[in-house]
DNA sequence: TTGTATGCGTTATCAG
DNA sequence: CTGATAACGCATACAA
């Protein structure tokens, strides 16, 4: 059962392997094979079921119509959302989508940007990591087509789509704020990138603005960690009497949440909260949890819009594009 | 900022490109290049940032170290997860994995192997799709690697791997007559698959073996028509009177169980339920919801493993791996 | 120790 | 209308 060639059939057909390509490739008008060569060549490929190598063709054309996506976790439904959208929407286009996973490794990223370098894929849609930058930097200065997602690096001038972090963390402090809550607490990554830097200042700035900011309220937590910092950050938020707290991502949500239950909290009684994301736990707690939802569809098919873009044509505007995201409550 | 290739640093160093080949795959020793030589290849590859192409590689060496991954929906947590750990495995082993979706569509599972079959992957990982047999048999007859997981085809000889769904069914099912439920409903997807007919039979006959089984009490649902046709078949086996609730995987789970909310039951007060997969949402119930766990890492990683065996090797020995899955209750 | 020549499967150019 | 032939970038057998 070894692969047919191109060259297989020219030889079952008696005609130059020219000719064949010309037929598979419906190019028989302009390169005028007679209708009888055309249709026996045609059926001898079916017959030998021949498929297409397209390492070849892609080495000759220089073209792989595969895009890279890189994603932080895989697992993390957020991420296999998006990874969702942004396949059908590259899909669309007739390019395929290889999806890669970082793990939020600064290491990783470095070794998968290389592996798809060697693949000769035609773009990317990357989530950066925290200190991936010079691997962005050096992706971009080769010139290829590119889209950060999620998050992005102020210095670089790449496309990015995300939200609008700042915009979400303020307006979510603000409904704590609104509620009556005077001690509100942030539970976040300890991470220095765009998104978590806005929500961080969103946070900050409704608080001054209410004068009600205490730095001691911010609490950070480890991604490689993560439960046991959470349990700690929040018993420790507790003991400073928070009567609110904002969760940054959506599994710091769902961990703080469930810190809270453990602790014998009863959420939205005692103490307000504002999630990110939608969980489907919501739906069976005795309140509503408010929460931000993003539109990850509509960032999924932007970002595979902006790169299809680039990679139809040479000119490149780079663009931000922050979507708003909603406050959902009541 | 073209990409550069061995031709270019040979032209460089002033050497032919066999020896920069040889030095850029460090096989000086057997290639007996000289020491200064080596070096001074090395460094101007260095210089001019050399990436090899591993298009033309893999077209030279028919091994492109990529594996297709498909499943069929990787917006769901549980591919995602699975996802998650085949890569992890697989890379390990220097292979990447192109990750792919078919929505459970039957046409879809043709177009995308037809894709990776071009793309000359070199080994698949599938959840395949209900009709897809035919297009999996053909890759079976091309003698490719390749390993089944989630489901599988009884006819074809191909490695498997999955949880025991019969097994996790019967016990489940077990559990909801050991409470006293004498109406147990079944919630199912209408999918004549190995794993939902493995469920629906360790449901039959838990409940045949107490005499309590009733035709009527297995509902199907569509998965192209999933939350309303889940709403209505609730809300028939609430006519029916259902004192227990067997849901055969985690999104019919979590939106059963919704919508017996919406209709104002008491989730294991009035009406006894075993989900499939454990669900964030379980944590935040009034009572804790016993649900079947399944091994989602033994078995992503199983499934790498059995891939990665017929890779490094001819000889295939075709098994079906069968995970038990736990109960979790209490 | 190093260079030359060839092939991997395609497509494209240019003769015939 | 069709067939040689070169080229894509790399690896390797064989010369030198």
């Amino acid at each position: 059962m070894k692969k047919v060639s191109i060259k297989d059939i020219a030889r079952e057909a008696g005609v130059s392997n020219a000719t064949v390509s010309l037929v598979l490739n419906g190019k028989e008008k302009e390169g005028r094979v007679s209708k009888e060569v055309a249709d026996r060549v045609r059926k001898i490929a079916d017959e030998m079921n021949y498929q297409p190598n397209g390492l070849a063709r892609s080495l000759q054309s220089g073209r792989t119509y595969t895009i890279g996506l890189i994603v932080a976790d895989i697992s993390n439904p957020f991420f296999g959302t998006l990874a969702y959208y942004v396949q059908e929407q590259i899909e669309k286009a007739g390019y395929t989508v290889m999806i890669m996973n970082t793990n939020e490794s600064d290491q990783q990223i470095d070794k998968i940007i290389s592996n798809l370098v060697n693949r000769q894929v035609d773009g990317y849609i990357i989530v950066p990591t925290e200190h991936g930058e010079p691997y962005i930097n050096r992706l971009l200065n080769s010139n290829v087509p590119l889209v950060l997602l999620d998050r992005y690096y102020p210095a670089l001038p790449t496309y990015n789509v995300m939200i609008d972090s700042y915009q979400a963390s303020f307006q979510a402090t603000n409904l704590l704020i609104r509620k009556g809550c005077k001690n509100v607490g942030l539970l976040m990554y300890q991470n220095t990138q765009s998104h978590m830097n806005e929500r961080k200042h969103g946070y900050i700035d409704a608080l001054q603005q209410a004068g009600l900011f205490k730095e001691e309220l911010i609490k950070q937590v480890d991604f490689s960690n993560l439960k046991s910092d959470i349990y700690n950050a929040v018993a420790s938020l507790l003991q400073l009497k928070v009567d609110g707290i904002l969760f940054a991502t959506n599994t710091i949500s769902l961990l703080g949440l469930h810190a809270l239950m453990e602790n014998g909290i009863k959420i939205l009684d005692e103490i307000q909260v504002v999630c990110f994301d939608r969980s489907e736990a919501f739906e069976f707690m005795p309140h509503p949890i408010p929460y931000i939802q993003q539109p990850i569809e509509a960032m999924g098919r932007k970002a595979a819009d902006l790169l299809l873009e680039q990679l139809s044509s040479d000119e490149r505007i780079v663009q931000t594009c922050k979507f708003p995201a909603t406050l959902v409550h009541e």
